[in-house]
DNA sequence: CGCAGTGTTGACCCAAGTCAAGTTGCGTGG
DNA sequence: CCACGCAACTTGACTTGGGTCAACACTGCG
């Protein structure tokens, strides 16, 4: 602590047209916090003290249900606002956030978010917008568990994944965090058998490479066809 | 026109906490608006022009996909705001409104949104408190198409609809609309011929009474225990 | 009265889940 | 540094929920 600046936030979406002084004065407020990997940044439940910027890492957000299923909601990025429940009238966080690899988070206390939302009209701006946009991904998601089959999810989960967070590598765009076949299941309502059977399929038609936690796709084209439906299996 | 007055949105939810001249003021600018039965009131990909509040009807929201499904979002009961699009930094209508039956609704030019968002605070912060349960119930359908059978979902979304809209009659609690099967398989992700398989064989054990687009839930606790997958079926 | 929209039911089939038995590869402690 | 153990992954065999296809029945409107 103590050395916090505003070249930390400036530049992100968020905090797009709010001027130096303020983000210095935003900065202040924060508290910088370390998160190692597989530890919660914040729990289903749990009052929301705080609001979070992850600086650097990945964050998976899944939701647990009574019966012991869990569901992977999102991941999320560098730049990207999480735990914001208090802008939306919440006062517990609606899911657990997982630190997939060590990470490095802002927190601001929950409290602020009015005075915030209040002084800087284009960070509530932004941040709704952002809101927005998660709306719109859910109901994209539920869209495709609608109408969409296994194999057709599984390739639109990998696409947004190398979208979000894809690394070209010499074999291809390879997804930069641990990444288990229980994971893609998780994230796309299906079991880890049918997930590791897709992808054994796709890697011996060169359309991925993959591993242990790792998974790299080496022709995103074919595989937005399959997503889309155009391509039969062979 | 002309007649509007503040009558109209006192006691709304998202009205509340804000003072009767300010209502007046925002009455003032709506345009009040009968939609026929089956007729859109905004429509998917169409400039967000207008928001709107549903004073009287139900108003279902669909989206379709380029392949031709579609899918119901949600349903709009009175009181609730819609295509809010712009609060959410859209320009255009993410999905279609239907009115389910002879709807009346307020309509205000999008553009005064971020007045209203400045000028009453309450209002923004009621509306965001809306989208975030939105959000919440997105994310709650997502859980349910992972991890729930069809029989589950059908319950759940009956529940659902009594809750939003029931009425009590003698039979037990109707919904209080025209819905046919084909509409309760476009909220659950299945198909009519389920949808009308499950209801028979509810019918038979004297768990709902259905007809054409009309559906009475006579037993709700025993559908309960069938949403949450603690009644064999028999 | 006829037809179009809605609903019912049966027969069949297949995508994907479950169950079961391995194999592989990484991290840790001896 | 090796080997032990476990977590991650693979693969086969089998089962089944629920989708598809097809035929028909009901009902209210024009």
């Amino acid at each position: 602590m103590g050395s916090l600046d505003r070249s930390l936030i400036a530049g992100l979406s968020v905090f797009e047209g709010i001027a130096a002084t303020d983000l210095d004065r935003i900065v202040g407020q924060a508290r910088s916090q370390r998160i190692a990997k597989d530890h919660p940044v914040f729990q289903q439940e749990q009052e929301a003290h705080s609001f979070f910027l992850l600086l650097d890492g990945h964050v998976r957000v899944v939701k647990s249900t009574p019966d012991g299923h869990e569901v992977t909601v999102r991941y999320i990025s560098p730049g990207e606002l999480m735990g914001i429940a208090h802008a939306l009238g919440r006062t517990t966080y609606p899911a657990n956030a997982i630190a997939a690899v060590d990470c490095v988070v802002l927190a601001w206390p929950s409290r602020l978010w009015p005075a915030f939302a209040a002084d800087f009209p284009s960070f509530s701006a932004n941040t709704y917008k952002a809101v927005g946009s998660r709306l719109q991904d859910a109901h994209t998601r539920v869209i495709e568990m609608s109408t969409e089959q296994v194999d057709q999810r599984v390739a639109h989960a990998l696409l947004k994944l190398i979208k979000q967070t894809g690394k070209k590598t010499e074999e291809g765009i390879l997804i930069d965090f641990p990444i288990s076949r229980q994971d893609i299941a998780e994230m796309t309502g299906t079991t880890l058998h049918t997930v590791s059977r897709l992808l054994s399929a796709w890697e011996d038609q060169g359309l991925v490479k993959s591993g242990r936690q790792r998974v790299t796709v080496v022709e995103p084209h074919r595989l937005l066809l399959i997503a889309e439906g155009r391509e039969e299996k062979g």
